[in-house]
DNA sequence: AAAGACACCTGGGAGC
DNA sequence: TGCTCCCAGGTGTCTT
């Protein structure tokens, strides 16, 4: 489910019911995501208060005043506060009990996500080797620009790296280059400098648009309220195999690259 | 060093 | 109706 977009659309939804609020008490009713929940650890945190929701790339951090909880959704993941009354349903793995009486809780059909403690001065070594946040300064034209020399790699599977960027998925790497109007095939390392600038610049758009709308649902992304994403119906080339680009009309294509699906207009993102 | 394959897991839809 | 197969928003790790 979840890029960048649909976890800053989370991370927005629960940080007024979260933040400020005591922990007052950690259910986790699978032992399992994508790693071991450490429960002990968690536990020891109740009855101190959440400080903070921040996000670094897709993951969101429940910052307590010496230690955090790191959430990720996986392909699959949703947060929701529910009231402490409503019973948790199928793959409502962790709670997260407040003062208020209501109840972060995580949902996610496959596990692919997590739900890990930790402390101390140094970042989670989840954290500590991904690239900057697509929207900072860090992410910078020269940047951008000096990581992609001499790299033989398609660019949309460099895109998606999270050690160059975090938080571009699948569905933004297909949506940012087709407006930058290059070919997801396209060795990254023979795009000139003038049409690497311009990816840059499409891939911030891109983003900053979703998060505007709330993300994109395909299927079941909902933000806390219930409500979906509005992305999907400005979505140009991502789910469109077949159906007319909107600039030039030529059938959207669908191959694989890496593995996943990737769209784009053969005609209009050519080289 | 870097690219590619594989792993983890459930559910929905297509096709028979 | 029900079976099998394929596909899905991610990413760490192992193999070449």
């Amino acid at each position: 489910m979840p890029e960048l977009p649909e976890v800053e659309t989370s991370r927005r939804g629960i940080a007024p019911y979260v933040e400020g609020q005591t922990l007052a008490q950690f259910i986790a009713r699978f032992p399992t995501l994508r790693w071991p929940i450490p429960v002990e650890s968690i536990k020891a945190l109740e009855g101190q208060p959440i400080q903070h929701v921040s996000r670094r790339g897709k993951y969101i951090k429940l910052e307590f005043s010496n230690a955090y909880v790191l959430l990720h959704l996986g392909m699959s993941g949703n947060v929701r506060i529910v009231d402490a009354k409503q019973p948790a349903g199928k793959h409502d793995h962790v709670d997260f009990v407040l003062s208020s009486g209501q109840v972060l809780r995580l949902n996610d059909p496959r596990r692919f996500g997590c739900c890990l403690y930790h402390e101390g001065k140094q970042p989670h070594p989840l954290l500590e080797k991904l690239g900057p946040e697509p929207l900072s300064d860090d992410f910078s034209e020269e940047y951008f620009y000096q990581q992609s020399r001499n790299k033989t790699k398609p660019v949309k599977l460099w895109l998606m790296d999270s050690h160059l960027v975090v938080g571009v998925g699948n569905i933004y790497a297909c949506e940012a280059l087709h407006k930058a109007g290059i070919s997801p095939k396209k060795a990254v390392g023979k795009i000139s400098k003038k049409r690497l600038m311009k990816l840059r610049y499409d891939v911030r758009e891109t983003l900053a648009q979703a998060i505007e709308q709330g993300g994109t649902t395909l299927k079941d992304f909902v933000n806390v309220d219930g409500k979906p994403g509005y992305f999907k119906q400005q979505l140009l080339v991502y789910g469109r195999e077949g159906l007319p680009c909107n600039h030039c009309h030529s059938p959207i294509k669908n191959i694989k690259l890496g593995n996943r699906s990737t769209f784009y207009c053969p005609s209009c993102q050519k080289y």
